[in-house]
DNA sequence: TGGATTTGATAAACCGGTATAGCTCCCGAA
DNA sequence: TTCGGGAGCTATACCGGTTTATCAAATCCA
């Protein structure tokens, strides 16, 4: 026989469907014995509940989403996402809850996507990451009374659920790092401007330069990208004084910096420091292998998935929770300049 | 009002549920007159099908599911999948079906969520990836008679439909390509044993070896990880015969290749020739760039979900799509031996 | 001991669509 | 003039669960 339903197993054991149903979902209404009979038999019969009829009953779905809008080229080669996915997925399972995945080309088409959601009713609710300064999606989220936890920021004035980790500190304690090698010229190759936390690393690395007596500590912003990573890196290693460090915010580009220092005849650590605020894979197999922010990028996505079915629960609250500090991993990639 | 529903739209145009259904379906069984009038009024009113009311019909879920078996630290170094996401959902989007991923840590996890997946309706087909030698997920998806589609190998004696390229014909350009260059001693670095592809493109490079006059052509296993593409390499490198060119079943490996060669004073492309069988952003942020077979994964995942759809909506039928040959970019990497 | 409450269970409504049997017109052919 | 048949629409059952109103029997308490 195909597919077992309640009715078939309420036949079987001479009860009602609304007894099964009590059964099985373990609320009252049903005696022990009567319960315990039932269970068997629906073991017995392999019976597994219809999602989509659960999911009907105007309760939830049991499965929550997550849109990543990157355009598909610029997107994989950073190990964040996939880490992150897997501790979402962790998070998720031990409730059995699926995720939804997809990646869009933009912005507007990932708001377009939270709306058929909504309406759909196809999640219970969304995971947000890549924060934008007065990003449109928390205002549509909130309009649409779609539960939703954002990852690495704060979902503004509480309005929605975050999990976050202090990229200040994070930044000082590269900076302070490299100010206590030696280091007076430090340059800081950030990411696009418009995300809140490259906001926040360049506060951090402007409002510790008076008091580490850097001499300069510009901060340049990119779009993310390799490319620019490398022509901006050009361009720092150019000047008449040139930093003796420069810190990366992401993995990729700081690849690419060392490129330009070698192709450059700058010698790292000898001639110049770099530093990656984000550790991979690719950070460990470079020659010299680089000194790199390690985060626990697995842990964030188990936490963002606890706290989302935290708010699925119980839509009223809001929870905003720190994660443990990233640590800096001291690689060959670093010392005091000549 | 939240959420309209069909009956709300039938009040309002005044006839009954029904002909708002076959309206609002595109089928017979309403004047056009009325259809038009149905039509507008939902647009008005922002109609959107609740997806569980529709697939509690016992018909289609417009959802399909992806399992990725890898521990989670493994994961996500290859740009592979997720430009293979991104190609199978804009495969996908077309038909507005959504995609459910799941990361587990073994095929037997994987095998249980088909089948909760199955007994569960939650998807209307599945896309396999890193199809092994006697693979147990074809047999276990021909029982469940779950859809599918088979990603890079064929499923079978016709049992699944796949999408597939031409390893051995890319392998064999990659190894004649050396031979030309005048290498006789070319080694493979190859992944996993179990993997059909690592097989083909083994039985490739042994086949080619006699009729290309090479010396030597040893393919050496590994785990796909860079820690034993490095092993081996130095394993390799130290011998008194050593490879004057070395083949990489992935582009993560190959430049732990490179790293091994730089640290024991081998030059590349001087000494030795390098290849990656992936190319990847990684392949050209190396110095020297990294000559790598170019696959168009995005478009490989595009195709994908189209055989799968195709599958889908007629289940006895099953597509072998070869997709288009992958080309050799030739970087930096290579050059004649010494 | 009798009325009040609790326990264990049932029948039926409901969620939002789809599918189908059946009804009413209206038109054309015999 | 009657009958067949199709177009256009309605009413209703159904999908597989959850939930609620209802009810009988058992239990409790004064």
């Amino acid at each position: 026989m195909a597919r077992p339903t309640i009715a078939d197993i309420a036949t079987r054991a001479g009860v009602s469907k609304g007894a099964v149903s009590f059964a099985l979902n373990g609320r009252p209404g049903v005696s022990d014995a009567t319960r315990e009979r039932i269970l068997k038999i629906a073991e017995q019969m392999s019976w597994r509940p219809h999602s989509a009829a659960r999911a009907l009953g105007a309760a939830r779905v049991d499965s929550v989403g997550m849109v990543i809008a990157r355009p598909a080229r610029t997107l994989g080669v950073e190990p964040f996402f996939a880490h992150l996915l897997s501790g979402v997925q962790s998070g998720l399972s031990a409730e059995s809850i699926s995720l939804q995945l997809l990646i869009v080309e933009d912005t507007a088409a990932e708001i377009e996507v939270y709306r058929r959601w909504a309406s759909e009713h196809r999640v219970d609710g969304v995971i947000l990451v890549d924060l934008t300064v007065k990003d449109p999606r928390v205002e549509e989220l909130k309009a649409l009374e779609l539960p939703a936890v954002v990852i690495g920021g704060r979902g503004g004035k509480g309005a929605l659920s975050s999990v976050w980790a202090d990229d200040r500190d994070a930044m000082l304690s590269i900076v302070e790092y490299l100010a206590a090698l030696g280091h007076r010229r430090i340059a800081h190759v950030a990411g696009t401007p418009n995300f809140q936390h490259t906001q926040r690393r360049i506060r951090a690395v402007r409002d510790a330069a008076p008091r580490l007596g850097l001499l300069e500590a510009p901060s340049l912003t990119t779009d993310f990208s390799d490319s620019e990573g490398a022509a901006i890196t050009r361009k720092l290693l150019s000047q008449p004084d040139r930093p003796t460090a420069i810190v990366y915010d992401s993995d990729v580009m700081a690849v690419a910096g060392l490129g330009v220092a070698m192709e450059m005849g700058v010698t790292v650590p000898g001639d110049l420091s770099i530093v990656a605020f984000d550790d991979s894979i690719l950070t460990q197999l470079m020659h010299p292998a680089l000194t790199a922010l390690s985060r626990d990028t697995f842990d964030f996505g188990r936490q963002a998935a606890e706290v989302l079915l935290q708010t699925i629960a119980d839509p009223g609250t809001v929870v905003n929770r720190r994660t443990a500090n990233p640590v800096l991993t001291v690689r060959e990639s670093t010392a005091p300049p000549a």
